[in-house]
DNA sequence: GGCATATAGTTGTTTATGCAACTACTCAAA
DNA sequence: TTTGAGTAGTTGCATAAACAACTATATGCC
């Protein structure tokens, strides 16, 4: 016998993640209030960039837990507003390098801000102690299922 | 000073809600395995109307935390799969009550199966105290963005 | 009764997701 | 050196999301 055994549905909003929901949202609000007019998701791949810039697309694959067409999607849509460009690797044609332009950079230091004050705005009255918890099982829910 | 302060990024996985996401995924390939052709999206509708059948378009928006236009296509797009069906209200022809049909109802044991089973895979071995704890943030985040 | 306002639902547009099928390139073994 | 397997990325299709603009019905106030 399994060490948790649930009734029916209980943790339901557990699975349909409404909270993970709510902050994206209230992440995409917040940045369109401070000018920023990017997605969300848009922001979770620049993200990768200005920790690691040139990035391969499966790289970004690997760090958003997206699949390889909705990067391509993503990086396109970058590309677009030119926060981003890909560049063929040399060493591999398959490769393809993403890479911030001046205005991606840009961007970085003002995102974070609306990030941070979302964050801030979520976990208002949450004690740090129960938030580590919650981040524990969130990565070990994470670990189980990948 | 707000009690929690993070550093630059620090909780980017709970901010992207990659353990809601790869719960959900996790249940969409358990479903069609077990031959449950709906859509984990199409599922949060029906696990309401199971709980509560005849619920207008509104009160489904409420329950699963989605716009009135998402649950317009869900409902539509659960009609053409003859799973429910709309019957406009005699007290007030606003409402659309959505009711399951015969071939609806049937889902619900099979599918309550397969979702307890999904967050079993998802929480073997975290502790139930730890997952209480995770429930609770939840919601609180939850309730302070909504 | 008639008008303003609010509520329920729909439609259009853009963006994103998952899956499957596809192209292009790399590498290693026959 | 060719061939065949694996990897990186793209494209097509169906579903879903957010937002804004819209229709239709209800309600309350004059």
């Amino acid at each position: 016998m399994p060490n948790n055994q649930f009734k029916k549905g209980e943790l339901y909003s557990f699975m349909t993640g409404k909270a993970s929901t709510a902050i994206a949202r209230r992440l995409q609000k917040n940045m369109k209030q401070g000018g920023i007019e990017i997605t969300v998701e848009q922001w979770s791949v620049l993200y990768h960039l200005w920790k690691s810039d040139g990035l391969s697309q499966q790289d970004l694959c690997n760090a958003t837990f997206r699949d390889k067409p909705s990067i391509t999607r993503l990086v396109d849509n970058l590309e677009k507003l030119k926060l981003v460009k890909r560049v063929a690797s040399k060493n591999d044609r398959r490769i393809n390098q993403v890479f911030l332009t001046e205005q991606g950079r840009k961007l970085e230091e003002e995102t974070m801000n609306v990030a941070n004050n979302t964050l801030n705005e979520a976990l208002e009255s949450v004690p740090a102690d129960k938030i580590e918890i919650c981040k524990e099982v969130l990565q070990i829910v994470y670990d189980n299922l990948k």
